[in-house]
DNA sequence: GTACATCAAATCGTATACGATCAGTGTGCG
DNA sequence: CGCACACTGATCGTATACGATTTGATGTAC
């Protein structure tokens, strides 16, 4: 073969299928036939399998032996997990990143949740949640533990596939989280401890998810 | 075929590199060869090879394409990246299992630490690690977030495999250890809070981990 | 003696093939 | 008419085979 083989088939089929759950392109209790994503990708079914069972470890899709894949299904209760595992780990990695984060980073921050005030009185949702997506990628990006890091970029990636199944949740926590996100990045330019941005980061995830489970009708989180 | 299939072959291979590694049979930096485990297992390297990938996905080994892989090297790095997740998740996840905490398990638990206390007057520090990991899986194993759960199990396996591998890194902690497990069964008793046992558990965790730092001549964790 | 090109062995990556297992369907019996 | 059972099609699980890649050794030129 002449082409250079940047990635592993395995990887493709990863990517691949990756981007469509969390697009939305595979919707919950999509099947995801083996044969099928191999004759898309142009190739057998081993490296897809591999793919299928990555993400599998990951949450994303729901496996059964001599059955089959689908994507996961979300229900209420997938999302407290999520929320709850997000809530402990998201405010360690941006504690961690704090250190990384310089004037610089802050005049970036503070761009973007301007921004994302501005999508608020544009009435733009779409806009807003990828802005928020953007801020908060910020806010953990830099954190030196490869390990929390990636579990919080597990976490948001599962977020992003329930908001594409039209699971919406937030009813009205936008403006507030705004304010929220102001208050951290004053926390952070004024040289807050690490644990102080920790508990900021912390309420904050934890009013979003409280806010669901009022609206719900169910009992908030214990922690 | 007569046999009940108990578990697919590509289990069996998991099930067998795994115990191995946090065992210490297979050291860090032991090469993992595909063919060579197959042949043990009598089966083809394909389960092997999906063994392999899902123990690189929980960090316990180091793959690197075309190449092969090896049981992950343990340094003081990998050692606080550990520790600082479990710092998170682990409390967490006993914080969540508090519900499930009745008299029953209190005294088991209690039971439990009596023994360890008991260890160190026998001076068996084997058996002290044994029955501390047995402890911390009471505190934990009844968290009802599945993800949280799945995250602190990885933690400790990780962990154990460090231990495997003589890395020992505990100067003196064991009695302060046993004394911090008594106090945060009698705030279980006392039906504290689920922040205020976090916070007691994550203390507990921390508190191994700077000294351990602070032995080492490392600056503690900002976390 | 060192640096570089070449080659061979080892090992991985994936295609193909076939057996194993499961869900759904039809048929026969009670 | 309803239930149990065998059958079938779809799909997964794994063995085998072969091409691709890396690594280390060997030989050669400077």
């Amino acid at each position: 073969m002449v082409a250079v083989m940047t990635a592993s088939k395995s990887e493709a089929a990863y990517q691949l299928v990756s981007e469509r759950i969390v697009n939305g392109a595979y919707s919950p209790g999509y099947r995801l036939v083996l044969g099928t994503i191999a004759d898309e990708l142009g190739c057998s079914v081993v490296p897809v399998r591999e793919a299928i069972r990555r993400l599998e470890a990951e949450g994303l899709v729901h496996f059964t032996r001599n059955v089959g894949a689908t994507v996961a299904h979300v229900d209420s209760t997938l999302y407290l997990h999520t929320m709850q595992t997000l809530m402990v780990i998201e405010p360690a990695a941006t504690a961690l990143a704090a250190d990384a984060m310089d004037a610089a980073w802050l005049a970036k921050a503070r761009a973007l949740n301007e921004n994302m005030r501005q999508c608020l009185e544009d009435f733009d949702p779409v806009a807003f949640t990828r802005m928020n997506t953007e801020f908060h990628q910020l806010l953990y990006g830099q954190c030196p533990n490869p390990h929390i890091l990636d579990l919080v970029q597990r976490g948001w990636r599962r977020l992003a596939a329930m908001r594409a199944s039209s699971f919406t949740h937030i009813p009205n926590r936008a403006r507030a989280s705004v304010q929220e996100h102001e208050a951290l990045l004053d926390l952070i330019g004024n040289h807050a401890t690490p644990a102080q941005i920790e508990a900021a980061c912390r309420d904050h995830r934890s009013n979003t998810l409280n806010a669901y489970l009022k609206a719900a009708g169910m009992a908030p989180s214990a922690i």
